[in-house]
DNA sequence: TGTACATCAGTGAACGCGCGTTCACTGATGTAC
DNA sequence: TGTACATCAGTGAACGCGCGTTCACTGATGTAC
């Protein structure tokens, strides 16, 4: 710890921006290495191969919806119901927002994809995750009688985690579009209509 | 029109299944012409670039759920509410899992991205229209008296088709994992879950 | 009819470029006596 | 204290490979007279 930030942190920062910014088709070892202010042969000191770079950046700085949503959903009782999913479409959406480009990137490289997939398993993650922590607040705030009895608390997970993960595909589309729709209002929007659907 | 399937065809479809299966990133012009038949020469007499050969593949063999949910909903008081929700879901879901990949790949590729999309928007489609065309079939229905006056139909459109584009993504992963729930039973799921919010 | 030429789909072999990767190295810092 | 050696982060320059692309061509089919 001789620098405040070592090569090898802006080496895996410059890969993350790099993949969110041109794409992982266009990232390669010259760019990443411009960006980090090292040599093309600085990478490999750190990382065996460009692939095991790659794996180490979805591992190290992309950010977890899943751990999110439990802390989120650790005291249910607190908010409203509808507060409580309004913050977590809210959550949901910056989420999706800032780790749809890097995994579309993944699904473009389906070798890739697999080894990032191992990785996830091992590290207990993965991206049925959320829906899961979704499912199961929902099916705490049912038992205790916050919404009703018979409400399908998957399909209500499904619905507001998928409408949260669209809209980041959406908006990541060249030309800067800006949604129409703020994101605190889109967020209340959502929860509000699978209340309607699910509320006691 | 010498033979029932032209060269051209041939390769647009190589393209498009490589595509699919090994992803944007490993589909060389080599394979392309091995899995056509021809000669990698013999691309570049029906297309001027490797990505024009894309373009190509997006714009005509891509189908089109837009126009598809326009269909679906031309008569809409001959089914109910729910029957038409489900269905609708279900060809959303196909449709996702069907154009998923090759969508992901063009999100790894920025620059590829937005010549698809300029070219989409020429043709008057896009990756909103399906979300306007269900949002337009609800306000039909809600005039009609089917569903509730105040009920947000924007939301109840993000909410249904976000749900099943995100079924594409979590199975769109390596080992080939199959669903727990089958098409059928996830796409009625989700039409009682928003209808239990909307419906009249 | 035959003959001479034009057109056209498609090819084999090569090209140059940019990529990921490696190698022998340098200069600074730490350690033993 | 100085001296000799070891360790370590990082580099410049090169390497080979695979990619997209091009070029001069071939052989089959069509056309004019």
């Amino acid at each position: 710890m001789h620098t405040p930030v070592s090569t090898r942190d802006r080496i895996l920062e410059a890969a993350e921006r790099l993949m969110r910014t041109i794409g992982l088709a266009r990232t390669t070892t010259k760019e990443i290495a411009r960006a980090a202010g090292c040599s093309e042969a600085a990478l490999y000191k750190y990382f065996a191969s460009k692939e095991e770079l790659f794996v180490r950046v979805l591992e190290e700085r992309l950010p977890r919806l899943g751990a999110l949503l439990e802390e989120l959903t650790a005291e249910p009782g607190e908010r409203s119901v509808a507060e409580n999913l309004t913050e977590i479409a809210r959550h949901a959406a910056l989420f999706y927002e800032s780790s749809f480009p890097i995994a579309a990137s993944l699904h473009a490289d389906p070798r890739l994809l697999k080894r990032h997939h191992a990785a996830m398993r091992e590290l207990g993650a993965g991206p049925r995750k959320p829906l899961l922590a979704l499912s199961a607040y929902l099916r705490a705030e049912r038992e205790a009688g916050r919404i009703r009895p018979g409400a399908d608390t998957d399909a209500a997970a499904a619905l507001l985690l998928g409408a949260c993960a669209q809209r980041a595909f959406l908006y990541d589309f060249p030309g800067g579009e800006v949604p129409d729709q703020p994101l605190e209002e889109f967020a209340a929007a959502l929860a509000h209509t699978v209340l309607a659907g699910i509320g006691a």
